[in-house]
DNA sequence: ACGGGCGAGATTACACGTAGAATTGTGCAG
DNA sequence: CTGCACAATTCTACGTGTAATCTCGCCCGT
């Protein structure tokens, strides 16, 4: 029933918790498509577990924007607008900024050799034309500037608003030139951070992530919430 | 079964919501102090519900880091650090920023007009020394540059972080230096923002609130939590 | 006297019952 | 055939019951 992981401390959780973790899993893999109405019974039934517990993650995940709560009708899974990608890009990129700022502040050598290394890697993949290689680097160079900003609650404000786009983020392709550019501009990003100019970082980095931003909300203009409220 | 309370008034919302909002005022006017536990029994009685929508509500708030879940023990009402105090003035800045950012983009000259005046209003409270005036149309300002972002998603997160330390950053005073600068830096920033220059904006704004961060950190460097997990 | 263990009381986490709103199916009028 | 009204059904929101866990005072051994 209840897995209790070793170490110090009580680390049992929370059946609401354990229920949140595979509904967050679900809705991200896309198994829980938008719009999607959230059933009662047959989840209860698919979790083996009673109405209490789910009730609860249901509010978590509406209180985290993955669900969208109706009134006498339950949940669904909230379906996310072109604008509100094109917002949520924007905070992302404030996110990161502040990322690339602090990151200057405590980064150390080390972490910087990790992150050329895999830009070197990815920069490889780039020539290769390998998307499916250069999107993880990509993705963990940023993860990396993230844990180097040394703020729990940024890094986690980050992770809950990347997931709700993951899907959307990594659907998109850009253009060659596009993608030429966002390299020239990791290579410029890499330069700053060794010369730990935060100021300058920060704004380059926010100009990377709004130029994805654009490339996102073109390929989604499509996917529309038909019933707004 | 149970008749509407008195204090609920018309109820067209959820009860759980309801009951979080009255908890979120709670907490933030310092009737529930940091680590108070959180007694089912006492708050049911309390607000005239159940368990069920209280827990809901309980949840919620724990999402939003307003509480702590113990296992087993319910919870309380979270105690932050002065490093978590600080983390979260950097996330601040940095949506602050961002605002700034947009709101080169996107402010009208009515908005900015609307600002100017309560500059010059503030300006004056600064010039008589009234704090107690000084602070709001300060805090005005800053939702104003909020409001022109045009992104309410940005606009809810920055709301419940600075909602979460509310207390802390309204409780910290700063020397007349600092006043004298911020004030100097507001009026920089109206430069900036009437020129539109979104990236100097920015960069300016999150060292106004990192210079914010230093004062308040100092002056809450004692309220630690006695129990940390 | 002091520390460890035990048990009564208190409190929580979860399961389940109930009333009422929303949805759907059905029959009838136009 | 289509549109509307109404009833049956489904499903949610909230209330309450129950077993398990924690707290804390008390007893007993050393």
């Amino acid at each position: 029933m209840n897995k209790i992981e070793p170490g110090f401390g009580i680390n049992r959780r929370y059946l609401h918790d354990e229920v949140a973790d595979r509904m967050r899993a679900l809705i991200q893999s896309g198994e829980m498509a938008p719009c999607t109405r959230i059933n009662e019974g047959e989840l209860t039934e698919r979790f083996g577990i009673s109405r209490t517990p789910l009730r609860e993650a249901i509010k978590i995940l509406a209180t985290e924007g993955l669900l969208e709560l109706l009134p006498n009708r339950g949940a669904r899974v909230a379906s996310i607008s072109p604008r509100e990608i094109e917002e949520m890009m924007e905070v992302i990129a404030g996110l990161e900024a502040t990322a690339a700022d602090l990151a200057c502040l405590h980064i150390t050598e080390g972490e910087i050799a990790a992150i050329e290394a895999d830009h070197a890697e990815m920069v490889t993949a780039w020539k290769m034309g390998d998307a499916s290689a250069y999107y993880p680097l990509n993705r963990r160079i940023h993860e990396a500037v993230m844990t180097a900003s040394r703020n729990t609650i940024l890094a986690s404000l980050y992770l809950s608003l990347s997931g709700r786009i993951h899907r959307s983020r990594y659907s998109a392709h850009q253009t060659p030139e596009q993608w030429t550019r966002a390299v020239e501009e990791h290579e410029e990003m890499l330069r700053l951070l060794r010369a730990r100019e935060g100021a300058g970082l920060s704004a380059l980095m926010r100009a990377h992530i709004r130029s994805k931003k654009a490339v996102i909300a073109a390929s989604f203009a499509d996917v529309a919430d038909p019933a707004a409220a």
